[in-house]
DNA sequence: TTAATGTCTTTTATCGTGAAAAAACAGTTT
DNA sequence: AAACTGTTTTTTCACGATAAAAGACATTAA
C-alpha cells in the first residue's frame, strides 16, 4: 500500500450530505471547489455515487436517486491523514506518561508501532519539532523534551506578549473593519453559550480557538498568527487529557471572552489590556494545574 | 546512491588538523568526543589514515607518520550535507530573482534540478517553512511568499520584541553569573575588530551572531532562542548578497554592539533600552534597503 | 577492573517506485 | 465563446530497500 485514499474518502463522506439537500448536483469545477479536492477525486466520487445508487450520472446531468444512508459513508477513521494518525499516537504516547523529558525518541519504533513508513514518522517529526517538545540530534536520535512546567512557562510567556500586542491592534482598527463584525459574531455565539453552558460547555474549546485567532490576525504578523498553532495544539490535548472542573473552567472562560470582547469595542486600549491580561492568567493556571508534577527540577 | 558519506569525509578532514599538532592520536572512544562522531566512523577514518601511511596504526597505538598535504583533505563540496546543498540551491533561486510572490514550487522539479530524492527536498522545505517564507497548500504545492517588504517588517517586529526582553533579562542577571565572562570575552573581540576594520570587516557577520544569541539565552526561553534561527538565517544570506557599503555597515555595527554591551554592563535598564533599540533600528534599515523592489503593493 | 578494541546489531538518511490526487490539455455541449 | 466533460500528464505522498552511521555487546589489554 502506497498512499491511502483518504482525500477521496473523506471529500465522498462530506459529499453526501450535500445529496440530502437538492435534487441535481452542480458541475464538477464548482463540487470541487465546494469539497476542496481536485475533479479528479470528485470524478472518483460521482462514479462511486452512481454506483451504489445515489445518483444516475450522464454528462452534465447528476440526478440525486436518493438520500443516503448510514452505510453508505466510509467509517470515519479511513479518512484521518496519515500525519494526524501519527500525531494523536504520538501524543497519546506522550501524555499517558512513562515520557520522562531527555528520553529518546526512534523513529524505526515509532514508525513499526503505528503501522507506517519510516518516511512518515521523520515527516511528522520535524513538522511537530516547531512545537518546542522535541529536538533532534545531528544525524541521530530525536529527545523528548517533555511537556513540562518550564515548557509551559515559555509558551505562555510568548503568548501573552504576543496576545497583548495583537489585542491592542485590533481595537485600534477603524471603524469600518471587517473585524468588527467578525467580533459581533463571536460575541453571540459566546452569549449563546453562556446560557447554554450546563449541556454544551465542551463546545467551548472550539470557539476559543477562533475568538483567540481572529485576535492573534489583527497583528498582521505571520510569526504571531502562526505561534498560535503552537498554543492551540497543546490546548486541543490539554483539554482532552485533562477533564476535571471541565464545565466550572469554561464557564469562567467564557465570561471572561465576553469582558475581553467588551473592551475591545471600547476601544479603550487600557480596558483591553486589563481585560486580556485577566484573561491569559486564568488560562495560564489552568494549563499549569494540568501539568504532572515531579518532572522539573 | 542511497546515502553520501559526508559525515566521514567532514570528520577526517578535520581528523587531518590534529595530525599537525600530535605525534600519536588518542583512543577511539576520546577522538569520536572531539571530532562529534561515533566509533564507527572513527575506524573508517583510522583505516584511512592508515592507508594512505598518515599514521601507523595497531590497536592502541597510533603513530603520526608524516604531516598531511593538501591533496590529503576531501575536496570540501563533499563534506556538505545534503540539507545545506539543497538550501544553497533553493536559496539561490529565491535571491537571484525572477521568484515573485505567488509563484508555486514544485518539489519534484527542484529535486531533479539538484539532483536529489524527492524525500530530502520534501524534509528541506517542512523545515524551511517555519522561516515563513513559504507555505503549503493542503494535499498541492507549496507556495512562495516572498521575501518582501512585509517579510521584513514582521520579522523585525518580533526580533525587537524578543531582543528587548531577552536585554532586560540579562541586564538583571546576578553578577556572578557566567554570562558576563562570556560577555567580556566577546567585548574583546569587538574592541580588536573595531581596530582592524578595514581588512576584517567581513569577519562581522559570524561575531554579530553570536552576540545576539548570547543574548536571546538570557530569556531563557527556548521559543525566544528558536526565533533566533530564523533570523540568523535570513541575515546570513542577506549578508552574501548586499555586499554594498558592507565595511561601513558593520563598522556602525560594531561601534552599536560596544555601547549595548556597555549599557548591559552597567545594568541601567534604560540605557540597556536605549542602546538595545537603537542597534535594532539600523540592523532594520539595513535589512529594508536590500530588499528587492516592487514587490509588494 | 577499568577502559580500550573488535564485532555485530540497530537506526538514520536517502533513493527509486507506484498509487492517489492534482493539474493540464483536448474535445463537447450549451 | 464560455463553461463543461473526457482524457492524459504531472506531481504529491508514502512505502520498502539499502548504504552510512550510530550504538550495543563481547573480548582483550593495561
Amino acid at each position: 500500500m502506497s498512499k491511502s485514499n483518504n482525500v477521496y474518502k473523506d471529500a465522498y463522506n462530506r459529499g453526501l450530505r450535500l445529496l440530502d439537500e437538492t435534487k441535481s448536483l452542480p458541475s464538477e469545477p464548482e463540487l470541487g471547489a465546494l469539497l476542496g479536492v481536485s475533479r479528479t477525486t470528485i470524478r472518483t466520487i460521482l462514479a462511486r455515487m452512481e454506483e451504489t445508487g445515489l445518483i444516475a450520472w450522464n454528462k452534465r446531468s447528476k440526478t440525486v436517486l436518493r438520500v443516503p444512508r448510514p452505510d453508505d459513508f466510509f467509517p470515519e477513521e479511513e479518512t484521518d491523514t496519515l500525519s494526524q494518525i501519527i500525531e494523536r499516537s504520538f501524543m497519546r504516547r506522550l501524555l499517558a506518561g512513562g515520557a520522562e523529558p531527555g528520553m529518546q525518541i526512534n523513529e524505526l519504533e515509532l514508525a513499526r508501532e503505528i503501522g507506517v513508513g519510516t518516511t512518515s514518522v521523520r515527516e511528522f517529526l520535524i513538522r511537530f519539532s516547531r512545537f518546542g517538545l522535541i529536538e533532534k540530534r545531528r544525524n541521530s536520535h530525536w529527545v523528548l523534551k517533555g511537556f513540562t512546567r518550564a515548557f509551559a512557562l515559555e509558551l505562555t510567556e510568548i503568548r501573552e506578549m504576543f496576545e497583548l500586542r495583537s489585542a491592542a491592534a485590533f481595537a485600534a482598527l477603524p471603524e469600518d473593519s471587517l473585524v468588527w463584525a467578525d467580533l459581533g459574531l463571536l460575541e453571540d455565539e459566546h452569549r449563546l453559550l453562556a446560557r447554554e453552558i450546563a449541556t454544551r460547555f465542551n463546545e467551548f474549546s472550539e470557539l476559543d480557538e477562533r475568538f483567540h485567532r481572529l485576535i492573534h490576525r489583527a497583528s498582521h504578523n505571520r510569526f504571531i498568527v502562526d505561534f498560535y498553532d503552537v498554543i492551540a495544539m497543546i490546548f486541543h490535548y490539554h483539554y482532552q487529557w485533562n477533564k476535571a472542573q471541565e464545565r466550572e473552567r469554561n464557564e469562567v472562560a467564557v465570561a471572561e471572552h465576553l469582558a475581553y470582547i467588551d473592551a475591545l469595542k471600547s476601544r479603550d486600549l487600557g480596558k483591553v489590556d486589563a481585560a486580556c491580561r485577566k484573561h491569559l492568567k486564568s488560562a495560564r493556571n489552568t494549563l499549569l494545574t494540568s501539568i504532572p508534577e515531579g518532572q522539573q527540577p
